[in-house]
DNA sequence: GGAAAGAGTGTAAACGATTACATTGAACTT
DNA sequence: AAGTTCAATGTAATCGTTTACACTCTTTCC
């Protein structure tokens, strides 16, 4: 390894200098910084990250904490929170915690521990309280899901809204009985659930029958199998994540039904295969891009500004229609 | 920051006998045992990772080097590797470089200056020579695509004999007039290509047209679309990667053929999508799961033990026949 | 012409851990 | 009883940076 010391052998000068030359803003006369840039070069010379994240307290990284990596959301947001940091010369680090309250925890305190910059965060509700003993040092950015801390910034979808506006365009498209599955991680299901109740009570049509599950594929087959009885089963399922959604989706083909006809699907966030079926899936489209970018900006505001009134950026999802939810 | 200097005077001993006490190994009396870790926990301590990492010029962290987190494939390999890495007491920096030789470079940069321990990398083809130059200082095992570097492991799939047996499947359904869309990024195109042409040739089949694109879905729609022309078509489409195969597919639908009647389609790994279209699609399934693990261990292998000869563990794909390659 | 200001550089102290070496004292050996 | 051994602990150097402070030497100003 060539340290700043060996740089500052070859180029004659103290380390102190060959410091100067690579912090940019430092006094240093033309003539010595060239020798040290030609020692640099020479020698390959390419700073301790660790030394100096050591030294300053604080490093050129951030955190991703996403809560399910198969989740095409997730990894949507995390190339969009990636370029954006890679613009700012950050790097990211991504971590998975497949909804586990202890992964959460472990995989904060390991951020913690790396001296990140900032993490950028989607915790599950169970996180709510423990949250507090991170925030006093490291500044956070939630997204996706709403959480109950005064002090953090947050990115979420108007997820009342956006379910509202999905349930509507069923409603109108002459469906009556909906039954809704909604994921039991976070908040984001209990909005969205709060969407539909909306959009039925505002048509004076009675409550659906909800379902709270694990936001997985396979859950969300297993429930839909259990809704379709062969007697009788809703007119249209309503899901609030894409898992669930491809569970559901699965499950009504296992059953022999036909979407929309005998069964209508909607659902939350554009998939590869939500285009590729037939009938193709109707859902709300969420604002990834600007979602992980408007995190990583507000991060960065917070880290350079850690006193700065913190912000919660509500952006809309864009309902996109397609044939799983044609007029009956 | 609560440090080891907090620790040892709260306990009344020294910073070495701290550092003994969570080295486990060291020889410390009982007594002064208990009397630091009770310090350790009514301080809240926690070791500065960074510390730790600058004095003994490595870390806990491995990287993982993707080279598309969209593609499925590599999403369920980093499950993989994190859920091992996790056993071990490792965290996982996983990275996205877009098959972007700059980006690998940048990655492999970043990761050797924050001592990570090793890498798990999927290199471009473009990128053969350069790994060179990281080699010497950081252990490595290639995962997906081969690369012409003797001293590194490698965890890859039999790709010859897997297109070969997905290639035979085809001929053996009847079809015979097969085109093939490669990824242009990495030597895994290559030999598929190969398990293709072999198996025709075998059949006393002439070869295939192929082509070599972007593994991207774009292309793989945009290089369908040019295929399917509307006098004459080829029975078969033969996919490299699942980003082709979703292009295909999408392009053969706006085309509005049938898939198999009119043309059938292949293609390697699992995806969501894959089971949930009609036809389902015929794939090669890809252990990913078994590829991560053993990818983890192999770098831990080499962690511990630098000199130890390189390894190449090969693993076969499964063929998974569905409805897209019915019989003629 | 002397004081003041400031550019350019070096010295050395941090950052928070680990560990080689030194020291102490008790137990054991002969 | 003196020497030997070894467990238990402390002291201080070290990892590779950054930066407060000190110093020198010009330049500028009255």
């Amino acid at each position: 390894m060539t340290s700043i010391k060996d740089v500052a052998q070859a180029a004659g000068v103290s380390t102190a200098t060959v410091s100067r030359v690579l912090a940019k803003n430092a006094p240093v006369r033309p003539e010595t910084r060239e020798r040290v840039l030609q020692a640099i070069a020479e020698l390959d010379y390419r700073p301790n990250l660790i030394a100096r994240s050591l030294r300053a307290q604080k490093s050129a990284k951030i955190g991703l904490v996403v809560s399910d990596i198969r989740n095409p959301f997730f990894t949507a947001i995390g190339r969009s929170v990636e370029d954006t940091a890679y613009e700012q010369g950050y790097s990211v680090l991504m971590c998975n915690t497949d909804e586990n309250p202890e992964k959460e925890k472990l995989y904060l305190n390991i951020l913690h521990d790396e001296n990140v910059a900032g993490t950028i965060f989607s915790p599950t509700h169970q996180f709510g309280a423990a949250i507090e003993d991170f925030q006093s040092n490291m500044p956070f950015v939630v997204i996706d899901r709403s959480i109950n801390l005064s002090g953090a910034d947050m990115v979420l979808l108007d997820n009342v809204s956006a379910a509202y506006d999905l349930a509507s365009h069923l409603i109108e498209n002459g469906y009556r009985n909906i039954v809704g599955l909604f994921g039991n991680a976070s908040t984001t299901g209990k909005d969205r659930h709060r969407g539909l109740q909306t959009a039925l009570e505002e048509h004076q049509l009675p409550p659906a029958k909800t379902y709270f599950i694990e936001p997985r594929i396979k859950h969300g087959y297993e429930k839909t199998m259990e809704i379709i009885a062969p007697d009788q089963h809703p007119d249209a399922i309503f899901t609030s994540n894409s898992l669930l959604t491809a569970g559901a989706f699965k499950a009504i083909r296992d059953c022999k039904l036909k979407v929309p006809n005998d069964i209508a699907l909607v659902g939350f966030d554009e998939t590869t295969w939500g285009a590729l079926v037939d009938p193709p899936i109707t859902v709300i489209v969420q604002p990834t891009e600007e979602i992980g970018r408007t995190a990583t900006e507000l991060l960065f505001q917070r880290i350079a500004e850690p006193e700065r009134a913190p912000k919660t950026v509500i952006l809309k999802g864009r309902l996109l229609v397609r044939g799983s939810s044609a007029p009956r």
